[in-house]
DNA sequence: GACAAGTATTGATGTTCGTCGATACAGAGT
DNA sequence: ACTCTGTATCGACGAACATCAATACTTGTC
C-alpha cells in the first residue's frame, strides 16, 4: 500500500495566517466510502460479539442457532446482523443442509487492521 | 490480551442436531460497546478522510480551516466530526491561540488494529 | 407430497446519525 | 471596549439503522 501522503489536490490555499495546508488531500471518496462501510459493519456491539463467538468457535464457524441465544436477540435480528457482516466481506456464509454456517473470511479483519496500523496510519493507501 | 476464547456462559445447549455451541460466549457487553463506539467513529467516509489528512499533514496536525475545504463540508459539520473523533479517543485537540490543532492520539489506531489482528481476531480480549 | 425445522425476508417503529443554518463563544489586534 | 476571525454549540430536518413480529423460503424426513 502507499502511504497516507497521497492526499487529494484542489486544496492549495496559501493561507499564511493559519496552519500549513501542505497540499493536504483526503483519501479518495471511493476508498473512504469503501473503508467506512466495512468499519460500519463492526460498529455495532452485537455484530462484534457475533464475530467474537464465530472466531472462538471450533472450526471458526457457527450457525444462527448458536448465535441467537448468547446475544439475547431474536433470530431475524441475528440473521440481519450476519447479513451485514457477510455483505461487508467479513463473514462467509455456507449452507450445509438446513443450517447456515458462518465463518471469518480469511484476512478480512487483517486487512482492516493493516489499514489502521502504523506508520502513522496508512489510511490514504490505494488498495481495496 | 487473552484470546477470543473467553466467551460467555449460559449457552450450554446440548443441541445435538445443530452446530457445536462450544460453550460459546460473546465478548462482554461492555467491551463490545466500547469497541463498537470507536469503530463507529471510523465508520464515516468524511471522518476517515479527516484522519487521513491529519496524519498526512506535517507534524501530523491540522486545524479546522485546513479541513473544511478538501472535504467540501461546512465548518460546523467538520467541527462535529472532529469532536466525534476526539470523543472516541482517536484525535487529540490542542488550542493554540484562535486555532484548534488536531493530531492523532499515539497508539489509538494501533490499538484498534491490534484488536482486529490475528491470530483469528482477538476480539474477545479483555483489555480496553 | 405433506410436514417440520432452520433461516431469510418483509413491513413497521423508535432511535441514532449526518448535515446545515444560525448563533454563541474565545482569543488577538486596534 | 469594540471588532474580527476561527471554532464550538444549538435546533431542525431527512436518511439510515436496530429491532421486532409476521411471513416466506428451503431442506430433510416421514
Amino acid at each position: 500500500m502507499m502511504s497516507v501522503t497521497d492526499l487529494v489536490p484542489g486544496a492549495e490555499r496559501d493561507n499564511v495566517s493559519c496552519c500549513t495546508p501542505s497540499g493536504a488531500h483526503p483519501m479518495s471518496a471511493e476508498r473512504a466510502a469503501s473503508l467506512a462501510s466495512r468499519f460500519r459493519a463492526l460498529a455495532d456491539p452485537n455484530r462484534l460479539r457475533l464475530v467474537s463467538i464465530i472466531s472462538a468457535s471450533e472450526g471458526s464457524e457457527a450457525c444462527v442457532c448458536d448465535l441467537t441465544e448468547p446475544l439475547g436477540l431474536g433470530q431475524p435480528t441475528v440473521s440481519h446482523h450476519l447479513k451485514v457482516l457477510v455483505d461487508a466481506g467479513i463473514l462467509h456464509r455456507e449452507k450445509r443442509g438446513v443450517w447456515a454456517y458462518f465463518s471469518l473470511v480469511p484476512g478480512a479483519l487483517d486487512h482492516l487492521a493493516g489499514v489502521l496500523a502504523e506508520p502513522q496510519s496508512k489510511l490514504a493507501a490505494a488498495d481495496s
